[in-house]
This record gives C-alpha cells, sequence and structure tokens, in this order.
DNA sequence: CTGAAAGCGCTTACAG
DNA sequence: CTGAAAGCGCTTACAG
C-alpha cells in the first residue's frame, strides 16, 4: 500500500540502516549519502509509519487529557492550553470526558488505551484514592484540580484555599456580612470542593466571624444550573446573604440569571464571585468577578511534568511526585465592583 | 516488559492463533479451550497490545476531529457528541484545533498525521476547494458546518440558509424592519457566513423588502468580542437597528453585552437572534432566542459516515459523496419573546 | 560511515 | 477446531 523505508532503501540503493539514519537525523550519514535518500524519499513520497516506529520504541507521541467535560469552558481551555503545550513537544492529545464520574475516572487512570498513550493528564471529580493504588506504573499519570491525593503522583493545582480566602476576603471589604458558600457537596464524605469551601470558611474565622453553615448550598453538579437552583433557595431564606462565593463561574452564571430575573441588584442587594475565569463571566449583563487561575501555566506545567517522566530511563529511579502550585488572581468586575456610568 | 499473546499461549499450552482467536471472539473455539485459554489471560493479566494490532490491521480505532476552536462552547459541544458517538463504534478521538487558520486546516486535511488515525472529521473555517484537491484517499475525510466544496467528500451540515430565513422570518413577524446581520466578512471573497447572509437576503426579499446592506456588519472573528464591536457601530448609526441576526450565539452574546452597557432594552427596542444553541444563551440577564441545530445527529452522521468509509472494503468502489442535512429549530427566548413577569 | 538481521506483538492465509 | 510461519514497517545492537 504504502511507500516503506525498504521501497526508499531499493530506490536509493542503500540499505534501510541509512534511510533510518536519514529520516531521524541521525548526525554520521555522508553528505552525498544523505541527499540520494532524501531524494529518492521525495520521489516516492516516503512517510515514516507511526505506528511501527510505536512498536518498535514502545512511544506513540500521543498523551492523553481526561476532563470530566468539555461543555465547561473551564475544561475547554485547559483542553486547548494542554493541546497547545503539547505540540510544543510534539505530542498529540487524545481527549476523553468522564461526566466526573468515578468510574470513568477509575477506568481511564487504571490504563483504559494505554497501550495508545505514552502518558496521561487526569482531573479527577469523584475518584478516591483506592481507585489510584494498584495502577500500574505506566503509562505515568499527572493529576489535575482541587482533589488532593495520598498518592505518588505529580499533582498541578492553584492553592485552592488561598484563592477561596481571596475572595472572601474581597467580600469582606466590600462590607458583606451574609456572604453564601454554593457548590457544597450533599453527601459530607465526598466532597470535592472541600478546599475552596474550607477557604470560605477559614477567611470568615480569621475575619472574626462565625462561618454560617445554613449560607453553605449543597448542589448536585457544578453547572448553571445548579447555580440557577441553589440561588433560588437562597433568596427564599428569611434572610438572604448579601453575597455569594460560588464554587465556578458556571454555578456563579447560574445564581446570576436567578438575581435578574428575581430583579435583584447586583452587586448592590447581592455580591457575586465565581472561579475559573471562563470567556462568558466577561460578557454578561452584569461581569462576572472571578478567581483567575493561570491556565496555561497549569498545562504547561502538566505537560512538562508528564514528558520528563515518559522520557525518563526506566532503568533509573524517576524523580519524586512533586505538588506544583502554579499563579492564580483574583478579577474584579461588575458583580462586586458595580458598572461605570453608561457611555451615551 | 508486557504481557504478549506468546506468553498466554505458552501457559495455556495453545498456539498463539488460539490466543488470538479467544481475544478476538473467534466463534470456532472449544469451550474448553476457550475456558483454559481465558484463565491464563486473567492469571497474567494480559491486555493485547493495540500498536501491534494496528500494525497488522492498518486500523487504530482512532478518528480525529479537527475544529476551529474548542473555546466555542458550541464545538465543545459537538466534540463531546463526536467523542460518544464514536465510543459508539469502539472508536477514540484524537482532537485538533485549528484555530480557523487555512493553513492549519489544510495541513490537517492532507493527511498530518495520518498513519495514527483511521478518518478524520473536519470543520474547516478558511480552506478553500484547492486545498483539497490533492488529497490522498486515505484516511477517508467527512466535512461540516457552512462551508461547501465542489469536491468528492461527504458533508454534513443543516441547512443553513433555511435557518437563517427561519430566523429572519421570525423577527420580521414580530414587526421588525431594520434586521442587521452581523458576521460578514470584510473580504468580499471568502465569505464563511455566506449561507447565513444568503438566508438573511433571501428572506427580507420574500417579504417584499430591500435588504440593506448597511446594515450587514463584517467581523473580524466569530466571538463574543467581535459581536460587541459590531453593536456599538450600530448603535452609532444615525438610524440603528430594531433587531440584529447574528452568525452564531457567541456574536449574539456580545451584542447583548453592549445593549446591556447602553441601557438599550432587548427586545423591547432590539430584539437579538443568534445561531448554535450553546448553552450560556439560555442564563443570561436576557435569554438568547436562537437557531438550534441538532448536534447529536450531526454527530452521529459524521461518525456513521466515516466509519462506513473506514471498513468499506479498498477493492470495491466506495458509495459516493453525499451532502447530509441534519435538522434544526428555532428556540424563542427572552432576547426576541421578552421576559415573563418575576416571580416574587 | 554503512549493512545484514533480529525482533517489537500482533493477524491471517495456509495446512492439517 | 488448531498449529507453524510469514510479515506489517520500523529501530537498533552487532559487525565491519
Amino acid at each position: 500500500m504504502g511507500v516503506s523505508l525498504k521501497d526508499v532503501a531499493l530506490r536509493a540503493g542503500v540499505s534501510v540502516k541509512t534511510v533510518s539514519n536519514v529520516v531521524n537525523d541521525y548526525p554520521h550519514v555522508r553528505a552525498g549519502t544523505r541527499d540520494r535518500v532524501q531524494r529518492a524519499i521525495d520521489e516516492l513520497g516516503y512517510r515514516p509509519n507511526a505506528t511501527a516506529r510505536q512498536l518498535r520504541t514502545g512511544r506513540s507521541g500521543i498523551i492523553a487529557l481526561a476532563v470530566p467535560e468539555l461543555g465547561n469552558p473551564y475544561f475547554a481551555d485547559l483542553a486547548t492550553a494542554v493541546i497547545d503545550a503539547a505540540a510544543h513537544h510534539a505530542h498529540t492529545v487524545l481527549l476523553d470526558h468522564t461526566a466526573g464520574l468515578r468510574a470513568n475516572e477509575t477506568l481511564v487512570s487504571q490504563g483504559f488505551r494505554s497501550h495508545l498513550i505514552d502518558g496521561l493528564i487526569l482531573s479527577p471529580i469523584h475518584l478516591e484514592r483506592e481507585d489510584l493504588l494498584h495502577r500500574p506504573a505506566r503509562p505515568p499519570l499527572v493529576l489535575l484540580g482541587e482533589r488532593e491525593y495520598d498518592a505518588p503522583f505529580d499533582h498541578i493545582a492553584i492553592d485552592n484555599v488561598a484563592a477561596a480566602r481571596l475572595a472572601v476576603r474581597h467580600l469582606l471589604g466590600l462590607g458583606r456580612r451574609r456572604i453564601a458558600f454554593v457548590g457544597a457537596r450533599r453527601d459530607s464524605r465526598r466532597q470535592p470542593a472541600h478546599l475552596r469551601l474550607r477557604g470560605w470558611r477559614e477567611e470568615l474565622l480569621a475575619a472574626g466571624r462565625t462561618p454560617r453553615e445554613d449560607l453553605v448550598i449543597a448542589t448536585d453538579g457544578y453547572d448553571r444550573l445548579d447555580g440557577a437552583v441553589a440561588m433560588t433557595r437562597l433568596l427564599d431564606l428569611p434572610e438572604p446573604p448579601d453575597a455569594v462565593f460560588a464554587y465556578n463561574d458556571l454555578v456563579a452564571l447560574g445564581a446570576l440569571r436567578v438575581l435578574a430575573e428575581r430583579g435583584v441588584k447586583v452587586p448592590e442587594q447581592v455580591a457575586v464571585v465565581g472561579f475559573d475565569d471562563i470567556e462568558d463571566g466577561r460578557y454578561g449583563a452584569v461581569t462576572l468577578t472571578t478567581i483567575a487561575p493561570d491556565k496555561a501555566a497549569i498545562a504547561r506545567l502538566a505537560v512538562d511534568r508528564l514528558i520528563a517522566r515518559i522520557e525518563a530511563a526506566p532503568e533509573r529511579t524517576p524523580p519524586p511526585p512533586r505538588r506544583i502550585l502554579p499563579g492564580h488572581t483574583l478579577v474584579v468586575r461588575e458583580s462586586t465592583a458595580g458598572r461605570a456610568p453608561h457611555r451615551t
């Protein structure tokens, strides 16, 4: 079917070894030989067969990225950044979505399709530590996101507690006294959002205030609808909050929608802070104040770390797994700062 | 390193052929033999090497999907749907983004990484017909989206002209008389959006109205920012429009943001219709009326068609390429219908 | 600097 | 119903 090394070798009158040397830029090839081989390659339109190379070398040049859902712009942005970072290392990205389900996350982490990929970047939601315990050493795994595991894997995530405290401090600075947290889980044993919730608690305590647990709203997921449902409940409280810190921007946007529906003024009556800095937050009728994780840094660090493990010689002891903390910033917009007067 | 067929064969006391037969569910294997082999497989933890299988069969089980950008929720949704549809055929999806650049789109269509993939689904923006002309027959290609090419490839897209006419008809039915189109291109030779623009023109003419070309606004891209810039220009016109039909929802959302900023009432003063039905449009302060393409159908049809070509016997003449038109609907929301009174 | 040959782990005619 | 063997297209010690 296709043109193989052998065809090129025949045409150039050399062995396949020499052709292989030329194709892989092996330095010690005589210039004349190289030219002759190159000409044969061009004439025949030869292109190396990646599969055969992979079978021989054990490397595919593919890394997998598994996120809960691409429908969340945060993960779409992250995926884009990972694809770009991988391209820098001449790697391609195979994308998986887990729907945040523990079973899917476990399957992926256990090496589903592992023969096809050199490494895996996984952003888990409901995966538990024990799901990770009997994982084979290959392909290497880098974890992303808020969930922390006492397990020997690199983990790239911003400091969620510090970021949450920054958000709550901002709201306290605006004089807000009833600050709700939206995005806890009903099941107290499983708290994917526990770090952001902890930050909310810590900052309130540090300010000498008692965290009001009735202002902690559990949600089913982390989508706009969850934020809308939670906000409705909060507004129906005898004493509604004057601020909302949402687990993420989608939840915050759902809350903003309900506030608009009910005619509640933002930020005058209720201030809102999200988390992720997705683009939607910059274009609503009220733009959204949010925590902006450095997504490019997250992607770059994750890919760099993964590639380093992929390329590590198997006989040497690998570097110990690390927690790496990319930066984050608070981006203040209308949902806490109010709107500049109309340009008319 | 890993456990191979040979190891299993040795342990089960059969030939590799028999193990292969069991692994691939070849029917004619004696039950006793099958059990013995299965036990050996389980004990050794054997898992087939996909790379070796691919080298032998020429099939990887991977299809590539190339979209302009994942940051547009429409493409994120589409990618999700394609991943699901591919999973039905036991295929995995390799994701590429082209940034809508002709060079990237050409590279992908010409078979970049073609040894790794069984087929390609491409949603082009600026690709031209000539870029497609000297494409090798393999891997098969299915095209998506508004751009039409007089080239022998399957093409899955909703009827963009009919959909645009539906949107404009809706606005006309609301009594709007100055209906702008936002999302044309400056360069008149390259009009990715030409079908939706044509629909705008045709429906106005059919209603006995003259399309006002000064209400056709060119944009650099199809993002929120482009919609915001365009809306600003429209509002600064001596006689601003009373309705906007946007190329897509992102552009429409950018326009809505500017309308809110300027204190223009939607839909009373300006009604807005988008295109794509992304989730953001359902949660703004003013929800967005839009054309909803049947994304699941698009993904399913594209994958089905691609898999059929992948599995077609190479010696038989392949089925002729087809244009397939999945359905679409108009979803009416507040940006044209107004808001229901507050629930208080 | 270059060649002949083994082998990565499968699948698949070809026999029996 | 099962086995022995070739071969997919590479890379890479091993020679020379």
